[in-house]
DNA sequence: AAAGGCATTACAAACATTTGCGCAAATTTT
DNA sequence: AAAATTTGCGCAAATGTTTGTAATGCCTTT
């Protein structure tokens, strides 16, 4: 069988025309003439005519694939911001290819060595909690191919980024705490390579601050995000003299890691202790007890936006280079 | 910059031998002399090559690229199933493209349409609660292009398949609630295009009758899966006179969802009614309240094994064709 | 010294498509 | 009626790699 041996050859010799017509035919080229390209789509919808993609790669140095590099693909975070990228992508005949990093940085760089040889047109990459330096991915902007940060974004300011506004998030998610008549609020931070970590901090402290509210250096705790190693901050939180109320959390996941160990320690979560976290997951709905409250970020959203400004910028390449573009996607605190 | 254009040609140009000399020592092709080999791959280090993708594809006829269409990623069942084939075939140098049916065959149908536009070498599948005719499968077949389907496997004999052992896992779950004592099961059963959903009614019928236990035809129930559906479901159930004690679900999200719709009606799960369902996520482990047991169906494992099966179709297509195979995966009953 | 054998390398075709250029014929303009 | 323009199409080159076959050079053997 193996139907895909048509190519434009076939066409072109069963109508007896050139091959070049058949190609200009197909793409609606103004200069073939309207009975000629009737005759082509005839005889290509006939034969079953599939363009071969390694032709078009070849003549025309594009793939029509971006990659996508994430940590992990379990988190609900990521795959929503998977689905917004497919759904935009895929809309303009791009396919997606995924790679996950497992938080770790040799799995990253080797994601990214991959999509280089194989010449994906863009990737979009939230980086490792390992990762501190970039040179993988300047190799990929050595080869010219777009890059576009999504979430986990790094410090620098030269790259095009899609993020959430985390400063704000924090802010108001420790605000709601205080509001609440709770003033002892600890903070179990991502790690600090991340720069969401850090504005998670800064938001926590800007919020302390604007509430006239001391700062305990003994309260701000950062966890590798691991399951093992957030029960071990958890539980160097809950040994302190002067035990927090209220824990605001990296994201849901390091909650439930908490709230669990809370448990294990006879700490009633959401009566003992609160918890408020990032993420809002949609499971966190089916949890008899959830954080007091998560901060939605739109997973979905951003990442149709960081598909839309990797697009963009794929299309724009031929002219001169765009200027690097930063788009914050506005929060919502959910409370549970 | 632009670094890419190094080819094979530049390489022999610098060292002034032939082109077919620097494809065949970068082969390591036998005819190559020692010196040759060591030269080119010297310049070829130094001028940073990277083979066009393109350039082989179009010789060879092969992408490295498989192509798996599952209903969902935010199902951490496929999630985790993708972490798996991820490994097995990044370990062979091939790559993943996703893409997400959402449960619609339109979807899947696009998807399984641009995997051969862009010839994956291969195709993993888990079809959508809608397809019922395969019409998309057999192209894909008919271009030679080598399934695997995954999971949600069609009753069809001679396609290859990877799947748990269900009516095993169903038989086991029904019979481990009969041992607490509990007679009135129900079912909360998936859509009945899906082999798997029979699968769990044979093994829950064959439990109940070797069990001695009477078959009530209001016990069994399907959902589409949606949410709205399975509360519709559910409450049906628990409109009953003779209310069932236990109900086995299709999935864990089944479950919560049959779970929450109990709530809003003030009955209690765990207590008033008990749930047994299938794949055993780990967010279930940071429920307070989870199902009372859930049939682990190792989807790492099961994403392995496809891989693997993927691959060795691949590599034997040169030669005759082989015989559909299926994998049967052995589930375990886990007790929460 | 010539021929034969062998190891090594060169040539060229092939893969499917795109595209600049060119040549007619048809149509419009001068 | 001649010139200019437009229209429709074909030719051939180019893209980067692999591979069957031919050619080269060297060494051995007679």
């Amino acid at each position: 069988m193996q139907k895909s041996q048509v190519t434009i050859k076939h066409i072109a010799q069963e109508l007896g025309i050139a091959i070049s017509t058949v190609s200009r035919a197909l793409q609606n080229h103004p200069r073939i003439g309207l009975k000629t390209k009737e005759q082509v789509f005839e005889v290509a919808k006939r034969l079953n005519y599939v363009p071969n993609p390694a032709a078009i790669l070849l003549r025309k140095n594009k793939t029509y694939t971006v990659g996508v590099v994430f940590p992990h693909l379990q988190e609900e975070f990521f795959s929503q911001a998977i689905t917004g990228i497919e759904d935009v992508i895929s809309e303009k005949g791009y396919n997606v290819v995924i790679s996950q990093s497992r938080d770790k940085l040799a799995r990253e760089n080797r994601a990214i060595k991959s999509f280089i040889s194989s010449r994906v047109d863009g990737v979009i990459a939230s980086i490792s909690a390992e990762t501190t330096q970039y040179y993988s991915f300047k190799e990929l902007e050595n080869y010219g191919i777009p890059l576009v940060f999504f979430d986990r974004v790094p410090k620098d300011v030269a790259v095009n980024k899609v993020r959430g506004n985390i400063l704000e998030a924090a802010f108001e998610a420790t605000s709601f705490l205080a509001n609440k008549g709770i003033t002892k609020i600890a903070i179990l931070n991502g790690p600090s390579n991340l720069e969401i970590s850090n504005e998670r901090l800064e938001g926590y402290w800007k919020a302390l601050k604007s509430l006239q509210l001391p700062i305990v250096q003994h309260y701000i705790k950062s966890t590798d995000l691991s399951k093992e190693d957030t029960f071990k901050k958890m539980e160097e939180l809950m040994a302190l003299q002067e035990k927090p109320e209220a824990v605001l959390c990296f994201n849901d996941y390091v909650a439930l890691y908490a709230m669990q160990s809370c448990r294990q320690n006879g700490i009633v979560p959401n009566s003992d202790i609160h918890f408020v976290s990032f993420a809002n997951l949609p499971i966190t709905a089916y949890l008899d007890n959830p954080p007091l409250a998560s901060v939605e970020q739109f997973a979905y959203k951003m990442g149709e936006q960081a598909a839309l400004l990797l697009l963009k910028i794929i299309d724009a390449k031929p002219a001169e280079k765009l200027m690097p573009e930063e788009i914050i996607i506005d929060t919502e605190l959910v409370v549970h």
